[in-house]
DNA sequence: CAGTTCGTTCAGTAATTACTGAAAACACAG
DNA sequence: CTGTGTTTTCAGTAATTACTGAACGAACTG
């Protein structure tokens, strides 16, 4: 099976990015075959259409299991495995956020964190530790927003990104109500707190 | 000169954690030795730390140059070149995402919206298309937001990331407001809103 | 200008990673 | 159980990437 010029451009290119990311060439163009496919593939059709050879397309298959990133099916009265892409790109963001996450932020906290209960022996070691210190605290602001954010429901997240940095308009709005408790009607002291804000 | 025991352990893990992101382990290493450093180095200090060969060194510094992760600056009375890394944590985060946006990115946009205005010729093609628009306007909202969040200070940053998904009360707050013009006292309609959009 | 110190380049080599083909394992059908 | 179509494993090899040492070049010093 040849793969459609225009789509071809795309697997290649996928390939290329596979490597800047923790994947080879191999896997990244399956990937980008199956999330152009209009129906599930098979190892045979992926060795046909990528030119690789079949134990090559299995080991890439696997890998992308363990990303989660292809879902394995069967097809009735057919014996083979079939493979695709979740349709929703949402979906797919989430799991690549989950797995990176996994795979390389959880290690370096658990790393982080043990460092952080020994005693600094030096100047040095004490500046090494402050560091990581910071390291860790901003790692666990982004990681405990990005759990937060996975709960929203996808129009949520559409929404709020679409507002983007007005975002902070609506931050004012809320400072200045909750900076007045009961509303006692002070509505000059809280302009005026937004003025000297920046 | 030898690595404190308690930078050590960080300054590995950095170094294989470098090749899940795009670069190799020096150069993983070298970052993570200047991050924990109290004072710039130069390039022979990173060697004598790493026990790397200095052309390695040369090489890994003039990489981290171009991810703009590093600083070259100059100590009077000194004619070596001392590196560094920012101070500020959040700055380094700002620079990772540009240069990662840079890279990986706008490479792969430029690409899509090349393939985006060739006409498909079968209807594989024309279902790749789709799959592709559909990743664009994803990349597209992404970047979009990245771009506008890259806009706030950092204060106003951390603050939304600590408010997480509480941001959501907020929209629900400025939805009952936006939908109710000139607010003529039909609060209880808008709390009915609330309720049915979960 | 010769000598010194530093940084860079690059060809060669080491180390790692990717890929293949053959064999094994598996799953089912008759 | 045997045969067939399928996936997996793995040892060997190819390809790629990382690293080194030696040579070179640039910038300064006396």
């Amino acid at each position: 099976m040849d793969i459609p010029p225009l789509a071809r451009t795309f697997v290649l290119h996928f390939g290329e990015m596979g490597s800047r990311w923790g994947v080879n060439r191999t896997v990244g163009q399956i990937y980008a075959l199956l999330f152009l496919s209009n129906r599930p593939l098979n190892a045979e059709d992926i060795t046909g259409a990528l030119g690789l050879s079949r134990s090559n397309i299995s080991m890439g298959l696997k890998e992308l299991e363990s990303w989660r990133l292809v879902r394995l099916q069967h097809i009735p009265g057919d014996r083979r495995e079939y493979f695709s892409t979740p349709e929703d790109v949402w979906e797919i963001v989430r799991i690549l956020a989950e797995e990176r996450r996994k795979r390389e932020v959880d290690p370096t906290l658990s790393l982080l964190r043990s460092v952080l209960m020994e005693t600094p022996d030096s100047p040095e070691e004490r500046h090494a530790q402050e560091r990581m210190r910071e390291l860790h605290g901003l790692i666990e602001l982004l990681t405990g927003w990005a759990d937060d954010v996975q709960k929203l429901e996808t129009e949520r997240l559409v929404q709020l990104m679409k507002l983007g940095s007005r975002i902070t308009r609506l931050l004012d709005m809320k400072d200045r109500l909750t900076l007045l408790p009961g509303g006692k009607g002070r509505r000059r002291k809280a302009a005026n707190t937004e003025d000297s804000g920046e």
